[in-house]
DNA sequence: TCTCGGCCCAAGCAAGTGCTTGGTAGGCTA
DNA sequence: TAGCCTACCAAGCACTTGCTTGGGCCGAGA
């Protein structure tokens, strides 16, 4: 995402690493010292860089809302069929997923405990936003006759939701299967099931 | 599930409030003082009736995921066809959620910070029984003919697991739809899909 | 009436928490 | 070469955490 030509500065790579450790065990359960550890330097110089701990998953967190959703903008903006944009949404989440991971899994484990404090009610607001942007799927879907009509297209988000991200819990980067192969999986089951 | 003879006892009344507050606020993020606070009492006292924190979260977890598996079980040793056996499988896990909500939304987690430690070993093991259950299921629908061929066994298991389960986030037992009607509208998405 | 076990309180300890403070080393620039 | 900037250290403060210790109250059985 960033240009090739800015390299990392010494706060973006403290990011990088403060996102690795939230992501892996968690924003509560990592302190300022297991960050400072992990990037070679001591508790008290983060400071010099940062606010505060909370800064950091607020920085971490928004800047990666902010490319999620100018992705999903650019799928209700185009001019291809319902079913294409359910797909082409299906598959950029996947991709999230594979290219900014631990931020994903931050959001996942701690969007519910963060979004309490006021300083992240943004959180909450993109929740909202992404409902938005998928019943408005759902629904020119149905509309589109594409999808079926009998369903409650509620829960159909719910589902579709929670399924595309948890999948962060189990996907690995550079595994074995491409974020490219789930999605291309998950949308067979959604779409036709898994009946003969 | 205890009988209705046997009145709750002091120590199951702390367990429950515990658990409640487990699956609100996270097992780390709740204090002993917290425990204590909303069962009356000084949080010295909770050692009167138990080891640690540790051990109450322990107690939880294991005698949930031992009723559990007791429901997969029976469902194996039935004599129902394939297509059926999963059907109930999914009806079980959103039984499971509306009875027992605390305790699977505290599995959903913390399992995977809790599974690192040695006294949590079981919950991987557990984990692993879940898997045998369904690729069993999965494998005689494919074999009987009533489900699709074509499809990555292993991802459709991982699909359904995190579906099932994630939907703790958002039902809430009580409210407009019946676990019933969450597990029928998912088992309509899930066997015969979303497209018209 | 005495005692004894279930249940709880009052007080506090040791470890760990996020964050602050005053200071240093080295490089860049006017 | 003086002044400033970036990046860091060393030490510690105020607070929270899980857990411990020693004792008190009270109802049931002997």
């Amino acid at each position: 995402m960033s240009a090739v030509s800015t390299p990392e500065s010494r706060r973006d790579e403290l990011l990088r690493i403060a996102a690795g450790l939230f992501a892996e065990r968690g924003y509560r359960n990592t302190t300022v010292r297991d960050i400072a550890d992990a990037a070679g330097i001591l508790s008290g110089s983060l400071y010099h860089h940062f606010d505060s701990k909370e800064s950091m998953v607020d920085e971490i967190l928004s800047s990666f809302q902010a490319e999620l959703f100018a992705g999903y903008d650019e799928i209700l903006a185009s001019a291809a069929p319902a079913r294409e944009k359910i797909e082409a949404a299906v598959r950029l989440s996947f991709r999230a997923i594979d290219e900014h991971h631990h931020e994903v899994a931050i959001f996942q484990n701690e969007a519910d405990q963060l979004g309490r404090m006021e300083r992240f009610g943004y959180l909450a607001e993109r929740n909202e936003q992404s409902r938005q942007v998928w019943m408005t799927l759902l629904r020119s879907g149905v509309e589109a006759g594409a999808l079926r009509a009998d369903l409650d297209l509620e829960l159909v988000y719910r589902f579709i939701r929670d399924t595309v991200w948890v999948a962060v819990r189990w996907y690995r980067p550079g595994g074995e299967l491409s974020h490219d192969q789930v999605a291309e999986q998950y949308l067979a089951i959604l779409l036709d099931g898994i009946a003969a």
